[in-house]
DNA sequence: CTGTTAGCGCATTCAG
DNA sequence: CTGAATGCGCTAACAG
């Protein structure tokens, strides 16, 4: 692989020179810059990241850390950060972090200070006291999605009012008896949006007065996770609720599925709703509350590069849409 | 930021001493060692990380380039390279690459030959001869998942033999009119596996003297895009198969779910097999061909660094392990 | 066992 | 407009 060193002897200039040409910075004439660029572009030169790095103290790489969970909300945010980046011409550094095990130690004391990135973009992820003063330390812009962090610029939807409007919406249509799916699992994990959106399904009966009825079922909040929980719900026809919140579309489209195995049809028997609006809601015609997680990653990058570029610009606290998606899944109570 | 010498200069010791306490290479007496140790954590010391590229060649990071595609298959081996990696303490840079696009032409050309990685994983990737000239003149190794890349070691499973084998299933079972759902989309966008897979059946097809009946609908590998080909395949009732083949385990899904829609019993009267053996497989008993791309993300990593430590070491070229796993979706016509 | 001396490859002063 | 010199922070010989 060649060096600056050699592109400039090539084209029978200084390196200063080579360099200026190159980057595009600094006067260089017409002509000696095309005699570097075909000098260049002959040897196939790339400059050196890591001496470019260390020469400029940018690294032009982004550093992404969200829980290694393959849920639709974190594939679509991803695809919308990588979208974004690689407008800017951004490289992307993944790190799924284990809930609190060493590598999230390891990550925080070693990698993330080791000034491996301009930036970083925390999802879903709550940092201790001690992990934001090493991120602070750094000088570097931080942004979070999800749980708002001290000292970061912040994009989440308000995952509180969505359960809410979700549940209110069941209401409005007649329904007493709803229950929510995906409340709490048998492991005790319940990521930080999850809780706010049972908490918004008990505000929303709590003002309607119907806390009596509140029945939270656990369920890994997936297809299957839905399916199970709700499966064992529906299965006393006596008792069962004429509504679900599901706290996902994909818990929500796994108790649809499990309605129609049990021969319960949706909407005249059981209406359900989810939050979320999947790639898969459509085909399940899922009433929802929509929100776009792949937007949120244009935002995050948008928070971040903002604060990369002026260090000392606000920080920045953006509450991303949603909204009540009505499909055929809801209907009132017979 | 403290660099390495403002460590020595505390604990008293020049700075190649200070390093090497810091790494452990080099002999250090235990005393010096400790009072390396001790200033570098009161100064919260931690190597820059392009600075120890830059002086040792390495930078500690994998490079991961595939579709952006959120499909099972490439979470799953998302998550597995991602734990290997881990556990090895290297990093992970993602690269989305949308087909034909000029950001592949970046890539190749400018970011991977930047040195930003030790090694590189490709998957689902077939660089042309100019990008494979580009990467191997890196010198550093690459591994490819799915397609296999001249000079690359390489881990897939074989995706002919294994819709080969579904086919067999189904004709063993006594089925002669077996579809094919998700052969091509209207996009023409068929993955290199993909178009593997339809070989397969079409290949068990005309072993069996069958080739007449082959019938293929296109559709992509989705469980929307299987519900849409198999409810248009199932809705004449007069000229249905009594088998679908899914290209993959999400198709075959969306076919199971559409038969139900359309009261067709499955597997009584129509049997489904799928591939890939998704973690959604079995909430629907769907029969299918087990893969494992989670390890296949171990193995890449495997490969990978096999070829890092010893740069001369032999290409290898692994097929990931695949079987038939009966479950309820499948049984005899009647 | 430890210190001194040289780079790694680039960007960036500062003169000219 | 261009070249020579300097340093980013670290590791790797090479002496001692």
């Amino acid at each position: 692989m060649s060096t600056i060193a050699d592109v400039a002897s090539r084209a029978g200039v200084s390196k200063a020179t080579a360099s200026r040409a190159l980057s595009g910075r600094g006067y260089v004439s017409e002509k000696t810059r095309r005699r570097v660029m075909d000098a260049a572009d002959a040897l196939a030169y790339v400059a050196h990241s890591s001496a470019t790095s260390l020469a400029t103290g940018r690294t032009q790489t982004v550093g992404l850390v969200m829980p290694p969970i393959d849920r639709w909300f974190f594939a679509e945010l991803l695809a919308g950060v990588q979208e974004s980046l690689l407008a800017l011409d951004y490289d992307l550094s993944l790190y799924g972090v284990p809930e609190g095990s060493q590598t999230r130690e390891r990550l925080f004391e070693t990698v993330l200070p080791g000034r491996r990135f301009d930036g970083i973009i925390a999802v879903g992820i709550q940092p201790s006291a001690r992990e934001l003063e090493r991120l602070h330390r750094t000088g570097r812009p931080l942004v979070s999605v999800g749980p708002y962090s001290e000292g970061s610029s912040a994009v989440s939807i308000d995952d509180t009012a969505a359960a809410r409007i979700a549940t209110e919406h069941l209401i409005e249509l007649g329904h007493a008896d709803i229950a929510f799916v995906g409340g709490s699992t048998d492991t005790g994990e319940l990521s930080y949006g999850d809780e706010q959106r049972l908490d918004g399904y008990h505000g929303a009966l709590r003002a309607a007065g119907l806390d009596a009825h509140a029945r939270v079922v656990g369920a890994a909040p997936t297809m299957p996770g839905g399916y199970t929980a709700a499966a064992g719900l529906l299965g006393d026809r006596r008792n069962r609720p004429t509504a679900i919140v599901g706290v996902c579309d994909e818990a929500a489209i796994g108790a649809i599925i499990a309605a129609r195995r049990l021969g319960i049809a949706v909407p005249t028997e059981l209406s359900v709703v989810g939050i979320d609006d999947h790639e898969h809601a459509d085909m399940f015609a899922l009433t929802t509350i929509g929100q776009s997680p792949r937007e949120q990653g244009h935002e995050a990058v948008r928070l971040l590069t903002r604060r990369m570029d002026e260090p000392e610009a606000p920080l920045e606290r953006v509450s991303a849409p949603s909204s009540l998606v009505v499909r055929s899944s809801t209907a009132p109570p017979r």
